[in-house]
DNA sequence: CGCGAAGCGATTGTCAACAATATGAGCACC
DNA sequence: GGTGCTCATATTGTTGACAATCGCTTCGCG
């Protein structure tokens, strides 16, 4: 049976991995075809990603893909700054030894990445690092605004990632918040989470 | 004719006011009743309101109220924390002369209030002072996650008001954010503005 | 009397058809 | 050649009806 969580998660997958260009529209016969779905469960799915941020609506036009621009970029990097610092502080707080051994682990291969010239594992270990942070700071709530602002952003994500140089700038970003973290210090931990994302915003501005 | 967003705003009015108890179920063909309006938008108005986080729903059983749980509302009150002080940071900076007369008035009516013991009157400055600070600093997407969660809060903020003396250590908190941010200090507006809410997650606590 | 199966009413989930609307092409007219 | 109008077409919005499912009651049987 096709479920319509079913279709949701599938196209979101496939918004999230840029499948569709912004302001593409999103004609639900179409999506039908593509998802082997009911144009029900489309249009459920659609409702379901606006409610996201992922796609937006007008009436009697239909959906299209909903862009992102620079400016809104900065301002959902200005809540993430805020939030991953709560989640950075609260990991501090609640580390047991097995999280600090996997922390210190992304971050002994975060830095082989970097030294490797390994751009694409150095960013898959970037998102590892994050998601293993809100993982040990069990914060659901932060944990819902963080994973649906981080949606917003892939593509600009992908932007950033090819700045050239700033995966050595990171990388001693992310080793100074796995430090702080590790040695149970919230205050620090933030504040090392907020300068690194202070970063991601400044070099968001660069670009524009 | 019946718009379909009419159907949920009017819902979450009814949601807000109170009108329906935690955990209650919300029969489709009630509402239908109730708003006068047709299933398909009640249906819609549903999912919506399960994206806002105000409702819940189980597959074949329909939807009803969400309930807050203590612990919830803590997490809640924690984000909001963080992101306040962004807003409070943010409003700082964009503050216009304009601007400062209309908060300088609110901390005048709200000492007013708590000097002639009106907990009612507090109250609605209490929101409208938060939501002239979001006004202020004009930062969309804090705004909207800000009435999210402020939304999910209800039941907890009303019990909250009912503190006895919780206006008085209140009001000097609110009084310092205003003069923070009409002094159009940033850092110092952030940080009053987390110790406001800071007070209002050891109260929540205290009730645990 | 206890227990499980079957039936029932209430409620939600799904559908295919129909209505409403926007968009763009073709045409008359200036 | 340009401009505004009309109409065809593609697409979305809405409907009432029907199917599926749940929780509960009742009934048969040991």
């Amino acid at each position: 049976m096709v479920d319509d969580t079913q279709v949701r998660d599938e196209l979101r997958a496939a918004i999230l991995r840029g499948d569709f260009a912004p302001r593409q529209r999103l004609v639900e016969a179409d999506l039908c075809e593509q998802f082997g779905a009911r144009r029900f469960a489309v249009r459920a799915a659609l409702q379901d990603l606006v409610a996201e941020g992922l796609v937006e609506r007008q009436q009697n036009r239909g959906a299209r893909i909903r862009e992102i621009s620079l400016d809104e970029a900065i301002e959902i990097s200005e809540i993430r700054r805020v939030v991953e610092g709560l989640v950075a502080a609260r990991a501090a707080e609640r580390l047991t030894a097995a999280d600090a051994k996997r922390l210190t682990g992304i971050g002994r291969r975060m830095r082989e990445a970097v030294d490797g010239g390994e751009a694409a594992v150095y960013s898959d270990l970037n998102a590892e690092l994050h998601s293993t942070l809100r993982e040990i700071a069990r914060h659901e709530t932060a944990n819902r605004i963080v994973a649906q602002l981080h949606g917003q952003m892939v593509r600009h994500q992908f932007a950033l990632s090819r700045v050239p140089g700033r995966s050595a700038v990171s990388l001693a970003q992310h080793e100074a918040v796995i430090e702080a973290v590790v040695a149970r210090d919230p205050d620090a931990a933030e504040a090392a989470m907020r300068a690194h994302i202070t970063s991601v915003i400044e070099v968001l501005r660069s670009l524009g």
